[in-house]
RNA sequence: GGGCCUUUAGCUCAGCUGGUUAGAGCGCGCCUCUGAUAAGGGCGAGGUCUCAGGUUCGACUCCUGAAAGGCCCA
């Protein structure tokens, strides 16, 4: 027996039972127990910070990266899947700064590093709780009993290993570049951090005039959107090749001007405006002009204020001279050392101006633009001001418009590796591909240093220790290292700030003392190096570390492209000169139900809590999986997945449920022993299913979700809507015989093998339909679906043609029905006949083959094909482009027409029968084949005909009185059926009936009383007035009154 | 400014290496079927396949350009 099942399935009470049961059985630890010793594959989690609540995206990602763990399983791997936690960074510290309110960095330093960073490991897993519940309840199979921490002593060694090789081989160096910088967090951004905070800004646009000192009344004119980089300004830069012009015009104040721009932007920034071109030059002609300082704050210690020339400048926009900060920008700097101009640095590391700068002094550079402005105004300096609008980066977490900002720092000659990378990114499949030469292959080739350090508290320190006197640096690889240098065993020490800043020793070379530097590096490089450190190699685990690298798999949304899908291959690059993992999902976007990126402020944030608890996780995961390709952004809404669990959750867990109602009834199991007589529908299911096997498996193989998925859809739905249909009586029949074994087997192997197949994709649903199919009648079957073997297939039961047949016949049934529908004739009336038409000769047989079906799913007695003679029908041609065309080319279309003015009577029939025709072109001769022309039927008037394409299906209407009884016998049928099911009869309950009934279906109901009381298990057929109190109904149809009632007979 | 992606029915998406009548599901209207079904079947309304050029006997599909949206980078 198997476990009686309701249709009514209540999802979410199903899913925490299935839980429970994975848990009480511990199932997924057994999943690797089972495989241990067989082959690794390798997956990697890219660990997310748990101070924030998890949302919609991460179940995207989660429910991706938890199809090939569980796939791979069933295929006989070991698949260690161990999680892990990023908790360093700013992120987290700004968690804790809002905590304690505060803005600065010297409050942080006020409050103690120490207790700030412990604060911030605390925070770091304050959401943890619920990460574990989501991970927990959306069957994410991955060990967070033994996840890797970032913060841990051993996963900092084994950074600082790492980066102590890279020292060694000298890849670490300093420089002094201008950064993008974060004036709040007070630190240098790395690129791939800039990228993350790429917004729409509108900045002041303003053209300021620079009076030249030897020619009184010319003025260079310059464009700007950051008027506070002006008091900064020691020279203004002209592109040597390009044409300038010195033009007048007039001006409100005084009369007349002359002002220097590039030629080609005279029209832009003018317009209309009547200007006279006065003068012509060259760049390179201006080089040397000196002008006026527009600020005098600070002192220039040496010749500063003029032209200097740079390929740099561009005439797309302002005016073709660009004002130079080189504090503030990273080509002013190269400006600046290339013609050794002062550097004037006005601003602070607040990103205020410094007392200096008097007016402004205190005040971020920022909010300063709208006075600085004015005050040039007042000068009579500035031509005009506006606004501009365009990209900017901003601090990806605190949203504070970042600054270009000279500063010291750290970085790691990733560059020199350019080649390399480019080259081993050749190694690793990219799904979607376009990433691996798009996105992230230009990545690659455009490399830039990595910027790794960063100013600030909670992170990993960079193990470079300095000497205060001499500036010798020594860099540290373990914590052994550093007790040797310390003198002292330093195994229990906290390897953050502020305890390892406190570490200090005597320079080997002066006698000074060496002091870690201040900084801290680049939490990417935290997680990039997980291969390494999750294990804490090379200090232990070597043996575990060299099975698990690199991975085959990884998944992360395409945000990662520049973070963890970077670092990863950075590092490994560096430090192995392998990759780090060899297939890649990369996700789309998860956009809301009107396309809008979701976000906190816009307040569209679908909560997954609300999906779970209304459709429950397979429903979630299956329209993840199946919505659209990947890599794509998608839209989603509670309601999508709602149509799911409608569509194909209730779909496949219904035709579960007739299987185990009527097995149970007729006591059937699975009998291995048994070889199945199939019928033709048995075959072509079991067809389709191994073909489903096959699919599935290459899909998944070639990491294709969607591929693996979207078939099973179509599966279920010709399962439920064809198989189980047209097999409904075979089931119902009360004989016990081989056709009715082998419509059980069948289907029983159909729904097994689909448990297996949604096994990776929807946990629950395949394990309750295991436990219930296979482990209830099997106890030496695996526990779970779970530790089950991937389903094989077997090519010989594959049968193409078997395929194309049935969906033949299945076009057929639908053209019967739609010519039921045009002659207004419903299908519980009987008729005499059935014609088609196909339109080759191959597909004559098909008909023939399957006329009782089609006979029956039609309700008709008879099913024939329309012979080439046949009296219903019209015959024309339809000349097929794809051969014809392909064969003639050009002269295709004269062809067409040639075919096209043949009669079409006699060229049909000889094609039907199988013969070329010929046509005459331009005293040419063309044979044309059968498979090049499809012929097609159009129905003569007068006939219930519908056709599609060359298909027709033609119905003889007229209804003898034999054909209206049996009707009317199928009409009672179905009203005891009705009222069987009202008075909540069981299926198999046997009954007594009353009937009364007018004279016409008095008769009827005679003639069909053995037909009839098969139907609805009548023992009984009694007509007689009705007794009261029994369930009775009566109804009035073709023109006839009845009235019923019946009762249970008691067995 | 550059790179990548997307644009097909009201909505979500298919449409293979070009083939002449562009499909499915949901939703809507009408009809129908049912002792597995929360369903199924049929018919209908709903499309300038974002636009403009080009290649071709033939373009949703290939090429060029443009537009809109998204992501990424300057």
């Amino acid at each position: 027996m198997f476990r009686p099942v309701s249709p009514k399935l209540d999802i979410v009470s199903l899913e925490e039972s299935i839980l429970r049961f994975w848990k009480t059985h511990d199932i997924f630890h057994e999943t690797l127990r089972q495989r241990e010793g067989q082959p690794e594959y390798v997956f990697y989690e890219g660990p997310p910070t748990a101070n924030g609540k998890p949302g919609v995206h991460h179940v995207l990602a989660r429910a991706f990266k938890d199809v090939f763990p569980r796939y791979k399983t069933m295929r006989g791997y070991h698949v260690i899947r161990r999680g892990g936690w990023d908790t360093h960074g700013l992120p987290v510290e700004i968690e804790v700064e809002k905590q304690l309110g505060f803005n600065t960095k010297r409050e942080i330093e006020a409050y103690g590093i120490a207790r700030f960073n412990e604060l911030c490991r605390k925070s770091a897993f304050t959401y943890i709780r619920e990460w574990e519940k989501l991970t927990e309840r959306i069957a994410y199979w991955v060990d967070l009993d033994t996840a890797y921490i970032t913060y841990t002593n051993d996963y900092i060694e084994s950074v600082w290993w790492i980066l102590k090789n890279f020292w060694e081989r000298n890849l670490l160096y300093q420089g002094f570049k201008v950064v993008p910088y974060c004036p709040r967090c007070g630190t240098p951004l790395s690129d791939h951090e800039v990228a993350l905070g790429y917004d729409e800004a509108t900045d002041p646009s303003v053209y300021v005039r620079l009076p030249l000192v030897d020619e009184p009344g010319n003025s260079l004119l310059i464009w700007t959107t950051t008027p506070w980089t002006l008091p900064a300004n020691v020279a203004v830069a002209a592109h040597p090749d390009v044409d300038y012009v010195v033009i007048e015009r007039e001006t409100p104040e005084n009369g007349k001007e002359r002002l220097i721009l590039a030629e080609a932007l005279v029209q832009a920034v003018f317009g209309d405006e009547p200007v006279k071109v006065v003068a012509r030059m060259k760049g390179r002609q201006l080089k040397g002009k000196r002008y006026h300082p527009l600020f005098t704050f600070l002192p220039v210690d040496k010749p500063a204020h003029y032209v200097v020339l740079g390929d740099f400048v561009t005439t797309e926009e302002g005016t073709g001279l660009v004002h130079m900060a080189p504090a503030f920008g990273a080509e002013d700097m190269s400006a600046a050392l290339e013609y050794d101009l002062p550097i004037l640095m006005t601003v602070n590391e607040e990103g205020a101006f410094i007392p200096e700068v008097r007016p402004w002094a205190g005040k971020f550079v920022k909010e300063a633009d709208p006075e600085i402005t004015e005050d040039l105004r007042r000068r009579g300096l500035l031509l005009r001001a506006g606004t501009y609008t365009h990209t900017y980066p901003f601090c990806w977490r605190c949203s504070t418009p970042l600054l270009y900002y000279a500063r010291p720092t750290w970085y790691i000659r990733t560059s020199q590796f350019k080649e390399q990378m480019v080259a081993l990114n050749e190694k690793i499949n990219w799904y979607p591909e376009h990433i691996k030469y798009g996105r992230f292959g230009n990545w690659l080739a455009n490399n830039i240093d990595w910027a790794l350090g960063r100013e600030r508290y909670w992170g990993t320190p960079l193990p470079i220790w300095e000497c205060q006197q001499c500036h010798h640096q020594e860099c540290i690889g373990s914590v052994a290292e550093l007790s040797q240098k310390a003198g002292r065993d330093l195994s229990g020490l906290d390897l953050h700030r502020p305890h390892v800043d406190e570490i200090r020793w005597k320079c080997p070379e002066c006698g000074g003392t060496m002091e870690r530097v201040p900084e801290l590096i680049d939490v990417w490089f935290d997680s990039g190096a997980m291969p390494v450190a999750q294990w804490h190699y090379p200090f232990e685990n070597e043996k575990m570390f060299k099975r698990q690298f690199p991975a085959d798999y990884i998944c992360e949304a395409v945000d990662q492209t520049r973070g963890w899908f970077y670092s990863l291959h950075a590092i490994s690059t560096l430090l192995f000169g392998e990759v780090a993992y060899k297939n890649v999902i990369c996700l789309g976007l998860i956009l809301d139900a009107q396309g809008q990126k979701m976000s906190k402020s816009r307040g569209n944030v679908v909560d997954p809590w609300d999906v779970i608890n209304r459709t429950g996780a397979d429903a979630m995961r299956w329209y993840l999986y199946t919505a659209s390709p990947p890599g794509q952004e998608r839209r989603f809404s509670s309601d999508l997945v709602a149509e799911v669990l409608r569509s194909f959750v209730l779909t496949l867990w219904n035709t579960y449920a007739f299987f185990v109602t009527y097995a149970n009834l007729d006591g059937w199991q699975p009998n291995p022993d048994e070889t199945p007589e199939y019928t033709a529908l048995d075959r072509w299911l079991r067809s389709t299913l191994h073909a489903l096997v096959r699919e599935a498996t290459d899909a998944l193989e070639h990491y294709d979700v969607l591929g693996a998925t979207r078939p099973i859809e179509t599966f279920v739905d010709q399962l439920s809507n064809w198989y189980l249909r047209r097999s409904r009586r075979r089931f119902w029949k009360s004989e016990s015989d081989a056709d009715k074994r082998a419509a059980y087997a069948t289907l029983y192997e159909a729904l097994v093998t689909l448990s297996k197949l949604l096994a990776p994709t929807m946990p629950f649903l395949a394990e309750a339909l295991y436990q219930n199919l296979v482990r209830s009648v099997d106890k030496e079957a695996p526990l779970s679906v779970h530790l089950a073997e991937w389903p094989s297939y077997d090519v010989s039961v594959i049968d193409e043609r078997l395929n194309r047949e049935m969906a033949l016949v299945m076009r057929l049934a639908s053209l019967g029905h739609a010519a039921r529908n045009k002659a207004n004739r419903k299908v519980r009336q009987p008729l005499a006949e059935a014609a088609f038409a196909v339109g080759n000769a191959e597909e004559i047989p098909v008909v023939e083959a399957y006329a009782d079906l089609l006979a029956d799913e039609l309700n008709v007695k008879r099913v024939r094909v329309l012979d080439a003679t046949s009296e219903a029908v019209a015959y024309s041609l339809n000349p097929l482009p794809k051969q014809l065309g392909q064969k003639y080319a050009s002269r295709f279309p004269a062809i067409r027409k040639a075919i096209l003015a043949l009669d079409p009577e006699p060229a049909a029939k000889r094609l039907l029968n199988n013969q070329p025709i010929e046509v005459n072109v331009d005293g040419e001769t063309y044979t044309i084949l059968p498979e090049e022309v499809e012929v097609r039927v159009q129905a003569r008037e007068g006939f219930a005909v519908a056709s599609e394409g060359p298909y027709l299906a033609a119905l003889v209407t007229d209804l003898t009185p034999e054909l209206i009884q049996e009707g009317l016998a199928r009409e009672f049928v179905r009203r005891v059926q009705e009222l069987r099911k009202q008075a909540d009869l069981d299926i198999a309950d046997r009954i007594r009936l009353y009937y009364q009934a007018t004279p016409g279906l008095e008769a009827a109901l005679a003639a069909f009383k053995d037909y009839i009381m098969g139907e609805t298990l009548t023992l009984e057929m009694l007509n007689q007035p009705l007794p009261a109190n029994l369930p009775a109904a009566e109804d009035t149809f073709d023109g006839e009154r009845l009235q019923i009632a019946l009762e249970r007979i008691q067995r």
